[in-house]
DNA sequence: TTGAAAGCGCTACCAT
DNA sequence: ATGGTAGCGCTTTCAA
């Protein structure tokens, strides 16, 4: 029950030693300092066998720095998030940090209080999947010099390092796709918000018809969390008042799910009578019958250059703006190929 | 640029009061220790206006609490454990706390790692889903006080809070439902190891089996990540090797998804030539045509419970073994149907 | 009704 | 080559 915590203190006095001895031996200072080998041998062992480990609360005080980065993402439950998340973690732990997380669910002041209670924790670091609205807070955190990484999205007109992925190209791509097909009718399905990364994936889209005799109808609905009843009825609509569709393009997963949730209601093979392609790849995308073409983000990558930018910016304070864009690959699978 | 860090000094300073009035203040406790209304309107605007936030960390260090929860789970990213996360997450915030993730890969060297570096961070709680063999740590970590709720699983012989559902009753009643359409020769695939909750679906299964005229066949495989290639092979071999299998049982939902790969390509009529059922709902089983029967987990009330146990431990420190098995409900889809 | 000061565990400057 | 000690920001006891 007694929960002794044997601080450094116990330890110099254990060993008749004095507390500055032990900690320049704990922080690898023994050589620098001059400190006999006999002394650090002794003192090594000692902590060795009783299990010693620094408090980690003691030294954030005392340096100023917590190790401690927050990852701040939309939804900590959604397929994608969560993958980086564990990516992230793992290089994170690597090197001495720990990672907290939450989820902003979009909203801009839960956001923003999120940030606020962070900062009184002395978290060292912010990865962030910007909400709209967030430019001042995230501009405020980089002059108190907290080290950001954005992500998925990126906040115009805030200079700040981000990692994203090439939105648009991989969106013309993907829809011009579809056009050899021969898919005269596009739907876009995406959400009703200003995210940049869907803003750009309907550029990419529109682009794609530029010059082409395809017609497009699009429908931007509200989606918060998956499964919601809302989105779900407007997507059914969507597709039962325009029968003359013979392509679609989701913005994203989650939306392609409920648009197959849709077809499969309405009874439209995939792909004869219509073809499909999706934003966001899915483990389910290729269980599907037929699998589903759809374009993939470099989870890896993503996260590998999230870590690499923050840890340059906590260890050297100098990386204030790197912006890094990665291209993705379009997985072609059946439910986009004509047959 | 210049990270001008307000203390509770520079606000005693500013004010031309002590330290220890502006902690009582901020504290709540300026009625208690009787300190005047004006004084108190005072500090409190000040505070407001310069938008002052005490230090966790030094707090921290005071009170010997970091407020801060752990949870760690087998695989961050696996759907269960994030929506769990994100349940979870809403909860602690809401109290005060914050969670700190990690996976654990199920690989009890680095869990032992894990949370030894963890009690050097001073967390308060422990949210974890044990791996075979944590029964000493465990045990080790409730000795010295800190709150401690397990779930999915369960360490035998420890006795220690934990929320877990009725894997042996779903598991038994699933096998049941398969018996009742028809099935003569059923397949359990499962995974290799000696999770309680994994050998509970299993005795499940068996005990259904139980003076019936049913056949079994069982499968057991290692399976560390989704996708991994070792697992699919050994999946579609176990099918195609027991062709007799007219119902299969899959323990979790990552390897019904394997199953389904295989069977997909085995060219198997899903229910008319095999029935399927699988633990752990998913939101694609009811998007795969058919639709896949499963037992669903209350995933909420996982949430709710784990959140629940874990603050009456943090708060009063005295409940110590709450045992809570939650039921499941069984969604019945085509997949298992007699047609 | 308010304030001084000890001390949580640690790092690092300055002595010796 | 080793030690004394200030101080990070806070809470809380004791004193005034």
């Amino acid at each position: 029950m007694a929960k002794k915590k044997t601080s450094i203190k116990d330890i110099a006095e254990a060993l008749g030693v004095s507390i500055t001895t032990v900690s320049f031996i704990l922080n690898g200072k023994a050589r620098e300092k001059r400190i006999s080998d006999e002394m650090t041998g002794k003192v090594q062992d000692y902590i060795k066998k009783i299990g010693y480990k620094p408090s980690h609360i003691a030294q954030s005080l005392r340096l100023g720095k917590s190790k401690i980065i927050v990852f701040m993402v939309e939804d900590i439950s959604n397929q994608f998030f969560a993958s980086i998340a564990r990516l992230i973690e793992e290089k994170a732990y690597k090197n001495g940090y720990k990672i907290i997380y939450c989820s902003t669910e979009n909203d801009t002041i839960k956001t923003k209080e999120l940030i606020s209670t962070f900062k009184m924790r002395n978290v060292d670091g912010f990865i962030i999947t910007p909400t709209p609205g967030l430019e001042h807070v995230v501009r405020k955190l980089l002059e108190e010099d907290f080290a950001v990484v954005l992500f998925d999205r990126w906040i115009p007109d805030v200079d700040c390092s981000y990692v994203v992925v090439e939105n648009k190209l991989s969106a013309k791509e993907a829809t011009q796709h579809l056009i050899h097909q021969g898919c005269k009718n596009l739907g876009f399905v995406t959400v009703d918000s200003s995210q940049t990364q869907m803003n750009d994936r309907m550029d990419g889209f529109l682009e794609a018809l530029i010059g082409t005799e395809a017609k497009s109808a699009i429908l931007k609905v509200k989606f918060h969390t998956i499964s919601e009843q809302e989105a779900s009825r407007k997507i059914l609509e969507f597709f039962s008042s325009h029968p003359e569709l013979d392509g679609v393009f989701f913005s994203t997963n989650y939306l392609a799910f409920e648009g197959l949730h849709a077809l499969i209601k309405l009874g439209k093979k995939i792909p004869e009578q219509i073809r499909l392609v999706s934003f966001d790849d899915h483990y389910f995308f290729n269980l599907f019958q037929p699998p589903i073409t759809a374009i993939e983000q470099p989870i890896e990558e993503i996260a590998e250059n999230l870590m690499d930018l923050m840890l340059k910016q906590l260890e050297h304070g100098e990386v204030q703006n790197n912006k890094i864009i990665l291209p993705n690959k379009l997985n072609l699978r059946e439910s986009s190929v004509y047959k």
